[in-house]
DNA sequence: TGTACATCAGTGAACGCGCGTTCACTGATGTAC
DNA sequence: TGTACATCAGTGAACGCGCGTTCACTGATGTAC
């Protein structure tokens, strides 16, 4: 029976972060005004105060929520298929790749607030990380034998470049040629499968 | 013996277009506000009006000219190696994708801004062009035999897809790994020729 | 179990600031005769 | 060659707006006794 919200709101931290990743996830990074997102959680703007030190730092966080967004969705691709055979292996590796750029076409303006550049450094671990994600996939692919060790260290940096480029170039559409989405991981993964130099399965 | 500037600017468009390059290359695409244009050019802020309809149409051309920036570091170091062999026309492919992760880390700021999303559409051509920059060089590979040419279509994809990826992990420095630039230019540049199929010379 | 009070988490008005844009204007330039 | 005048490219004050942040405050909660 209670008439409109109680004063305290319970758990407004959450909430802001949560209406920040709404906005974001609408608007991308300049859509990320305090004064919005304590609106969208039903609250005065120096509300935000007692919870974050300024809007720099709420900021960074819903940012740091959107990288742990596209972890999560990296992780759901991975998990579909079940670990059994190097091949498979190889099908949970590209299933990472696949769901990052999926990712960065349908959440683009979500992908562009993960990458945003902000000063502040966000307080809350990033768990999941996509960066534990890419490097666990090639410690898989290392296990199963499809991946040379000498070739570990530097595979970060390839695989995650070439899928992150693709990404970037297909949020912001910016490509100039027709191309759809699937055609365009379909050649990325092969690529980044021959950089590497994986072996055949 | 003139004392102070000119009532009449000659050639403020131009002007306020380099101050923007200028702005941009320190502070990158936040940088890009019309009243710190107008005073960098020495000008009253609604002088710009006279030369450019809002400020978004001069922000775009701002991302305009850093874009072409960027093509004319490809071209430079492209053409520091004169095309003969093979083997040249590999160099000068490569030559590009190396100009184009300096620049990014060289020019952080103006890189971003070069990519930056901005509503209008700029009025002036885009010549150089990074695109025309990297198409005449997948053709100069597949005159030269060392690309497929079935593969001549996605090859755009690949190649600008992982430079432009590593490019952007390095100049955000968001590479949780320490790798300079030298080695990180030659891994890539390894993969594309990988991802592409590139025959060796 | 009830009351007093400290603590906490909100409110809402106000602040100064920088933004893009407009407007009436004015100084300089170029052209006609 | 000089003068009148239209045109052009600036000025500078003013506008409304939304921003982040501060401050004195108040309502709700929890604890001590």
């Amino acid at each position: 029976m209670d008439v409109g919200r109680p004063y305290h709101h319970g758990n407004l931290r959450a909430a802001l972060l949560d209406a920040g990743v709404e906005l974001a996830r609408r608007g991308g990074p300049g859509s990320l005004a305090l004064r919005d997102l304590a609106r969208a959680a039903g609250v005065s703007a120096s509300a935000v105060y007692r919870h974050f030190p300024d809007a720099d730092h709420l900021v960074a966080e819903v940012a740091g929520r959107a990288r742990r967004e596209l972890a999560a969705a990296m992780i759901a691709g991975r998990n579909a298929i079940p670990p059994s055979t190097p091949a498979a292996s190889r099908a949970r590796f590209e299933a990472i790749g696949e769901a990052y750029i999926r990712f960065a076409i349908r959440e683009a303006p979500l992908f562009e607030t993960a990458f945003m550049l902000v000063e502040a450094v966000p307080s809350e671990p990033e768990v999941p990380s996509a960066w534990q994600v890419l490097t666990d996939g090639l410690d898989e692919l290392v296990a199963a034998g499809l991946l040379a060790p000498p070739r570990r260290d530097e595979a970060p940096l390839v695989a995650w470049g070439a899928v992150h480029g693709v990404a970037s170039i297909l949020a912001r559409r910016v490509l100039p040629l027709d191309m759809d989405a699937d055609e365009a991981i379909r050649l990325t993964l092969a690529a980044v499968a021959a950089g590497l130099g994986l072996a055949q399965t």
